[in-house]
DNA sequence: CCAAATTCTTATCTTTTGTTAACGTTCTGA
DNA sequence: TCAGAACGTTAACAAAAGATAAGAATTTGG
């Protein structure tokens, strides 16, 4: 995809929350990067900060943790979702945990320093705030939901959830890395996916 | 608390975020409420749309969800936190879980309306824009760190790291409503403790 | 194209958790 | 004040999950 396209797609996304004039969208455009990263490529690492918070307008990417040296998936971003290591984006701390791409993936980015200029901008600074408020309001329901699921359900209980409702994750995403997601072991998801068999057939 | 003592508080607190000089204040004061809740009352039902976003400037409160007839706590807040069934004020659409009060308890709040007439306002709107997503990414990355811990963690090292570095939750809280933050049963928590001490001792 | 790595399932064994119930203690409200 | 409710621990059993390993199928990368 060439970059006035992801540029593009990046506009369109954040009318979703905030609508941009075209004066507004050619004050915005400035600070915006498009990159690019081949299959595997770590967008963020442990104990580095991470300094940018990213649309993905084509491909995808695994937040993982590495305990023990295991890795441990704990969520994914696809086309048109963003994409940063918040806590250490945000606090300008090191961060504990990998994202990385999970295929060449395509990003429109914004650097810390950048989205602080764009806060404090004489003509889109209000509106940034707005939607820089209503993106980390969009996550954080989406994070209420999350904690509510491990304490409310049984691992059983979401995954059955996650059929329902969550295409693109079980499509385009191995097993065990959905297991982690879920909280528990690949092999504990291979007998949950065996014993709701068993029931429905 | 008399009102005025308890706006002061909430002007302290909303200054962490974001300072407000008197004229600011002023503009602020016309928007808030003072409410006083006695114990075991619901600041926020299932089933219901929760119209406040609350400081809790005295007492404290308890979020719980009720599944098959059990109550199953999720998350408290004290003195000098926030307190909102966040997707459900922000979506408008009814909430799944109760916020009731632990103890008498005093609240500075503000209504849906009012947060939305005050992100709109000509003087203070791009501050509060700015105040309103710095909570969102506070509260956040407290929900990052705790969907980590349940990703990452067994129950006993997350009541281990609960042990280290949480001090109120542990002394004002009885503990099978510490079991059901962890994710697990009150007997279950029971046995961890038991296992711990063995250790220990 | 093929060897190596990855993925998923299955089995076995151990550990942990859930469930239910009992018991003593503490708290609470009428 | 006093009876009932709530709380924490423990026990016994069932259910589920973790750990490890083996094996088959699939994918991948050189």
């Amino acid at each position: 995809m060439d970059t006035l396209t992801a540029l593009n797609k990046f506009r369109e996304h954040v009318a979703i929350f905030v609508p941009l004039n075209d004066a507004e969208w050619r004050a915005l455009v400035p600070y915006l990067e498009v990159s690019t990263l081949k299959k595997k490529k770590n967008f963020a690492e442990p104990h580095k900060i991470c300094n940018h918070i990213a649309l993905v307008v084509k491909g995808s990417v695994r937040f993982f943790h590495v305990k023990d040296g295991e890795e441990i998936t704990g969520y994914f971003s696809f086309e048109n979702e963003f994409a940063t290591s918040y806590k250490s984006f945000l606090t300008r701390e090191p961060g504990i945990n990998y994202i990385q791409t999970l295929e060449d993936t395509q990003l429109v980015t914004l650097s810390y320093n950048a989205m602080q200029q764009i806060y404090d901008d004489q003509l889109i600074g209000k509106k940034m705030e707005r939607f820089g408020r209503l993106i980390a309001e969009h996550y954080l329901i989406c994070y209420e939901d999350r904690v509510a699921s491990f304490i409310t359900q049984t691992p059983e209980e979401r995954y059955n959830k996650l059929l329902e409702t969550g295409g693109e994750v079980l499509q385009r995403i191995p097993q065990h890395y959905v297991a982690n997601f879920l909280g528990i072991t690949p092999v504990s998801l291979s007998r949950i996916r065996r014993r709701i068999m068993k029931i429905s057939a």
